[in-house]
DNA sequence: ATAGGGTTAG
């Protein structure tokens, strides 16, 4: 017996060997192999020194493959090979190994060697792992597992749900590894529906207090808008740990209920919690404070953050960003110069920063400093550069810009950078360029583009160019309400009512719906939100008799009601009434009976401020003697003494 | 024996 044995392993042995280019290639792994099969010999001793002498001993010492225990047998010793395995090549040899030893069917070697092929960076194959996988007889449960993260990784992350189910039908005893592997594959392709069902099966296993589980529960149903369902989740968890508490804040911002997410940076330390935030915590809540145009609870969390000493470049780059958008320039210049190894996003957010604010000069100059010192622009770099031009009207210099990306960076323009450069020319109102500009892109136009365009014409004035963009949006099977509101606005402003008729009775059988301006103002760190007509909030009476008197109060000093800003087909009357009560003039209201003469009022808007809101803002920093910054999508407004930083409307 | 959850910095 122990003969035959011998024999088969030298065989082996000797198979494994012969080709000399690979003995070269490959010492180590060989020799490994050959005395893990010699170990599995009846004499080991002998078998070292026929090793030994098979193998040249120059490679034995160079490659330190120092004969193991004698006690370990033939599939540990391939274990530690497997280990060692660097290249997809050794991987191959490795596996013929094991198929012609039968190893293959030992529950660890095959682990050990899946996990190589499906998990471990330069090795993963999923192609190879599936293959692999298949070759087993009857798979463990943690090949399964490996397996099912495998896929969960892939760009087939369906099958990783599938496999699950597989073996669930197969009645093996699952573990909660399983199920938070077929949660990540099912997250990957939003697959709701799968997320459900293991849901359910994490219930029927008894899996129910598992935090790992649950918190992957709540991030599937967060991300496919299921806030309540991963909040229910969250209230069912025994231990809310820190990771739990940032998944819920993660949810909250994803999800539109940015205000939520930011109230719970106080909940989740108060007395029945006790939890600590963490840098994660921290980050996210900047981009929370960043949309809600919160600055004071941005300090709160730098302060916070300086107090433990969290200072990662990934935070620093938050609090710059946060701070640009919260139009506070100045600490974000701070920031950023306290900023040891400013890499190109520190740059960038910094560019982006000032661009946003209206400063694109600046945002110019700091691009060339950002060169001097080494640090090469990347595609994000660009989108702020021409951003900035286009926000300061610097036609010239963007165009300048635009041909340098490609030509002396290397870098192809994207649609963020075309949409940029429209945008530039849109503004200047060279339309039909711009126009030209889109058809002549070697990648297809997106709606994003088109609805660009669509904004300079609405500047402009353009109707009919604004009509054939439309046919342009409706062809991409793009067109949203914001789309027809432009339409809607462009021909109210050429009175042409029955194409408004038109277009109003188009939105309401495909039944597009507008989306509500919505406006925030936040006053010592609570934020407060108002949308038009808002009457919910609990000094309501008094906003609207403010708001009536500041009306008044502009009014004497030459504030003139736009009305074109108002779409409704409705008597000049009734459109100053709605006009009146937009919800960035109730937020500026309110802010006024909440605070002391000559404070900085703050106000963040979803949509972008309507040219009357505008124009009331101008007269209203200079009558009320107050500065006011507004935020709407992309820009900061800065208004003073009756200016806008920004020269023109838009 | 597998080694599991949150950040996608601009």
């Amino acid at each position: 017996m122990t003969a035959v044995l011998r024999k088969h392993n030298l065989c082996s042995l000797r198979s494994f060997l012969t080709p000399q280019h690979n003995l070269r290639l490959y010492p180590r792994i060989l020799i490994a192999s050959a005395y893990g099969l010699l170990h599995t010999a009846a004499e080991p001793q002998h078998s070292v020194e026929a090793a030994k002498k098979l193998v040249p001993c120059e490679h034995l010492e160079q490659n330190q493959a120092k004969p193991i225990s004698l006690a370990q047998n033939h599939g540990e010793f391939v274990i530690s090979v497997i280990k060692s395995i660097t290249l997809k090549t050794q991987l191959a040899q490795v596996h013929a190994h094991i198929l012609r030893t039968s190893l293959v069917q030992d529950p660890k070697v095959s682990l050990h060697f899946l996990t190589r092929v499906a998990l471990s960076g330069p090795l993963q194959d999923t192609n190879y792992a599936r293959y692999f996988f298949g070759q087993i007889s009857y798979p463990s449960v943690y090949l399964y597992n490996t397996m099912i993260r495998a896929y969960s990784v892939s760009n087939s992350p369906e099958q990783g749900f599938y496999l699950y189910r597989d073996m669930r039908r197969r009645g093996f005893c699952i573990d909660p590894l399983s199920s938070s592997s077929a949660i990540k594959s099912c997250i990957k392709i939003q697959y709701l529906l799968g997320g459900v069902q293991v849901h359910g099966c994490i219930l029927k296993d008894g899996h129910q207090s598992d935090s790992l589980l649950l918190t992957a529960l709540m991030d599937i149903y967060s991300q496919c808008g299921k806030c309540d369902e991963a909040c229910k989740v969250f209230d069912e968890m025994p231990q809310k740990d820190t990771v739990a508490w940032n998944v819920l804040i993660s949810c909250y911002i994803r999800n539109n209920r940015t205000r939520d997410a930011l109230n719970l940076f106080h909940v989740m330390q108060s007395g029945s919690y006790k939890c600590q935030p963490d840098d994660v915590t921290c980050l996210l809540l900047l981009q929370a404070c960043a949309h809600l145009n919160a600055l004071e609870f941005g300090e709160r969390i730098h302060g916070y953050m300086l107090e433990h000493g969290y200072c990662a470049s990934k935070l620093s780059n938050s609090l710059i960003y946060m701070y640009s958008r919260c139009g506070c320039l100045d600490k974000a210049y701070e920031v950023f110069i306290a900023t040891t190894n400013k890499d190109v996003v520190s740059w960038t957010a910094m560019i982006s920063g000032l661009a946003m604010n209206g400063y694109g000069r600046a945002a110019i100059e700091a691009f060339e400093e950002m060169q001097r010192m080494g640090i090469r622009p990347d595609d994000q770099t660009f989108t702020g550069v021409l951003s900035a031009c286009s926000h300061s009207g610097l036609v010239d210099a963007g165009m300048a810009f635009f041909h340098r990306m490609s030509e002396e960076f290397g870098i192809t323009p994207n649609v963020h950078h075309y949409g940029c450069v429209v945008d530039l020319l849109g503004r200047a109102g060279v339309l039909d360029q711009a126009y030209q500009l889109i058809m002549s892109m070697v990648v297809k136009p997106d709606s994003t583009i088109w609805r660009t365009l669509l904004g300079a014409c609405r500047i402009h004035g353009h109707v009919s160019l604004g009509e054939r963009i439309i046919e342009h949006l409706i062809e991409l099977k793009a067109q949203e309400a914001g789309d027809y509101v432009l339409l809607l606005n462009m021909y109210s402003s050429a009175s042409q009512w029955e194409k408004v008729a038109e277009v109003r009775k188009l939105m309401k059988e495909e039944s597009i719906q507008t989306t509500p301006g919505c406006s925030t103002i936040e006053l010592k760190g609570v934020v407060h939100e108002f949308v038009v007509d808002d009457t919910s909030h609990r000094r309501n009476k008094e906003i609207y008799q403010m708001l009536d008197e500041i009306n008044a109060q502009l009014k004497i000093a030459g504030y003139v009601v736009e009305l074109s800003s108002e779409l409704h087909k409705l008597d000049d009357k009734e459109k100053q009434y709605v006009l009146a009560y937009h919800s960035e003039k109730l937020a500026i209201a309110f802010g006024v009976l909440a605070t002391p003469p000559g404070t900085t009022l703050r106000v963040a808007n979803n949509l972008r401020v309507c040219v009357d809101c505008h124009n009331f803002m101008k007269i209203f920093s200079w009558v009320y003697n107050r500065d006011l910054i507004v935020r709407d999508r992309n820009r900061v407004h800065h208004f003073r003494g009756g200016h806008c930083s920004c020269s023109d409307y838009w």
